[in-house]
DNA sequence: GTCTATACGAGGATAGAC
DNA sequence: GTCTATCCTCGTATAGAC
């Protein structure tokens, strides 16, 4: 306490900063800030300090909060609408695209866990309106779609395609918004969202769709 | 305009009120609210204008805005305690248990669309923490237990247990997190949080998990 | 039991120095 | 481009009249 140097008692600056560099620290503090406490709980104060810069700089980027919640949408559904994409090209039969579509699904999730819980929080909270206003398509709509096909050549058993196509996306993300709560099962150990469990989690969704869908 | 009665510029007061009433009148609105927009963001402003009340009168009834909050929760977990208690009674086979238990948990879920939004917002917030705090026993431990059960009698398929209770609780609960957004897809008319949609995703879920966990 | 008024802090956003 | 300081609204909670 009390030593003359040049920066007295101003800790932890990082004057010089790059774009290149805070754009990308505030979007993924953001995106962790938003998945835990959804857009109208999360502070931005909270989103400041965990990208280590002041809170004033996410105005400066983003002009508003709304403004960076809208970025980190589109940031999140960038690996899930490529993945899904490649599942609709070839011609393939409904079984295929039925299948390939929900590992692609999962991979996704897998590598970006946080994305379904963002995804799930807009939608419940948000009543969707982000998505429409980002003119992200609905996923349900496909895989309706999808699913309706493969009733009607006899692959999938009998059902509404609508339900079906909610419940299969369901069953994919619930898991990783169930996390949380699991983890704090007493007598659980393992990490619900470490490597290990999200590789056993998409092996364990695809075989219940297999089972709970194809004839 | 401007007629000079006795209550002017007063409109509806409803002065006489009784604790039977305005209670539960509370709980009712605070129940949507916080359905609505979890915790955090719900505001005590908001649940007093729904129930037309004042807002002192919640902290008068509830001291706080997480005792209100606790008190939702407690009556929001006894329909589906009381349902599935009954489902462990008797000597069931695994595949009569884990029906029974479906079934009575999606006839929960059904008479009270709002439960599954609520449970499914706190844990995603909330860490579940409330959860523990208010002693209510995990739904999770008690399916996988059931699974654990079913596949050692080899009536249900080869699977991860704690996964498979997850799936399936996230398959009865996720349709009614995910109704926000599906209204809004375009082109699609039927309501489904109606009493009608509601009945045809039990029927669904219950089919999906028949194929699914049964061999 | 119900209402009005208000204290008090938190949080989004802006202005302006460096 | 980054920081400090500040404005102003909103929201929880309380005090006290009726």
């Amino acid at each position: 306490m009390g030593y003359a140097t040049a920066a007295q008692e101003k800790p932890q600056r990082t004057q010089t900063r790059d774009r290149e560099v805070t754009v990308p620290a505030i979007l993924a503090a953001a995106e962790i800030e938003f998945a835990t406490n959804g857009f109208v709980a999360t502070r931005t104060e909270s989103i400041a300090a965990r990208a280590n810069v002041v809170k004033g700089l996410i105005f400066h980027y983003f002009k508003s909060k709304e403004g960076l919640y809208e970025a980190v949408l589109v940031r999140a559904y960038e690996p899930f609408s490529g993945a899904l994409d490649k599942s609709f090209d070839k011609g393939l039969t409904a079984t295929e695209a039925l299948l390939t579509f929900v590992e692609r699904l999962l991979t996704a999730m897998t590598e970006h866990p946080l994305s379904p819980v963002i995804f799930m929080l807009e939608s419940m909270q948000g009543s969707g309106e982000h998505f429409r206003k980002l003119g992200m398509p609905s996923l349900y709509t496909r895989v309706e779609a999808l699913l309706k096909n493969g009733i009607s050549t006899g692959e999938f058993r009998e059902m509404d395609p609508a339900h079906g196509a909610i419940n299969i996306i369901g069953l994919c993300g619930f898991y990783f918004c169930a996390a949380n709560n699991v983890s704090h099962i007493p007598g659980r150990t393992r990490n619900p969202l470490n490597r290990q469990s999200l590789v056993r989690h998409a092996a364990e969704v695809l075989a219940f769709i297999r089972n709970g869908i194809l004839k």
